[in-house]
DNA sequence: TTTAATGCAAAAGATTTGCAACATG
DNA sequence: CATGTTGCAAATCTTTTGCATTAAA
């Protein structure tokens, strides 16, 4: 849900970014990166991979995750380690937060102005300079909720 | 920074949920939780490892992670994947908030009233019934706001 | 004594690294 | 051309599993 403008506007910038720091724009950074703006889901490297392979079928498992540390150094994706299993990446760019399912791990965005603003107590700012609010709420998805029976590993290991 | 008697009716209450499911009390799982009950940090299976075997020379890395998602299971500790790296447990019973550095993925806690009972926006509450909030600062922590040049890898694989 | 749990070693995943071949600036 | 990047394969790290042995109820 990238308006078009917006999306050119980030691979501008990310040109950009690479040409100040004398870093090559590649095929496949390109691509993984459009792959990136595209999602609103929260992939983890194998998806970007499959995904991305489509329109560039040479390309590496390795270079996919240098990419994507690579974007997240430049601060276009968040890294958020899913609990149980790979990695996962944030690709919304627009601030948000999280529903997050204790039992699968599945994970949701919603907007909220004021989660965006919530004060700093001063019990949190002595640990350093807070540069982002986020808000995540814990509980079981819809699905979790009809297979109660089923143990948290268990449905962990059903999404491989 | 948990009281002694509050720390006893704990292990109580673990007795009491392992004999309810008819799970045997053993030593490893015992020396596990206690160790896990004294942590104010957010260890992973390995440091808790290490601390455990001094205690249980003969213990295994399986057995601890067996006994850790068991503890999991029961609602007595939170996994909280630690973004780069080996997942992580979180043993703070009372309800908490996070600062995380995200560069070197440390994460320290800090209690908050208010945060304790944000509103539920209705954008969330269609993922499912909440059962947990909790509030997520991020940015850079004292150590790493001095060590600026390295990159996020770098530091990270320090941490081993 | 019955059943569940442990320790070990091996397997399975996920992620990273060394390096020769290759593409970009 | 010079240098950074890729793809591959092998290496590493973390976590899980199968199974014979041991310990709890």
């Amino acid at each position: 849900m990238l308006a078009l403008a917006e999306k050119d506007s980030l691979v501008e910038r990310f040109a950009t970014m690479c040409r100040s720091r004398g870093i090559k724009l590649t095929q496949q950074r390109l691509v993984v990166l459009q792959e990136v703006l595209q999602r609103r889901d929260h992939p983890d490297a194998e998806t970007i991979f499959r995904a991305v392979r489509r329109k560039l079928p040479t390309i590496s498992l390795d270079t996919i995750y240098r990419t994507l540390w690579f974007l997240h150094d430049l601060g276009l994706v968040e890294a958020l380690g899913s609990g149980t299993g790979s990695m996962r990446f944030d690709t919304n760019i627009n601030s948000h937060h999280h529903f997050i399912c204790s039992r699968c791990g599945a994970i949701h965005d919603f907007a909220d102005d004021e989660f965006d603003r919530l004060r700093v107590p001063a019990a949190a700012a002595v640990f350093g300079r807070i540069e982002k609010t986020q808000v995540e709420f814990r509980g079981l998805c819809r699905i979790c909720e009809k297979s109660k029976r089923k143990k948290t590993k268990e449905r962990a290991n059903e999404k491989k």
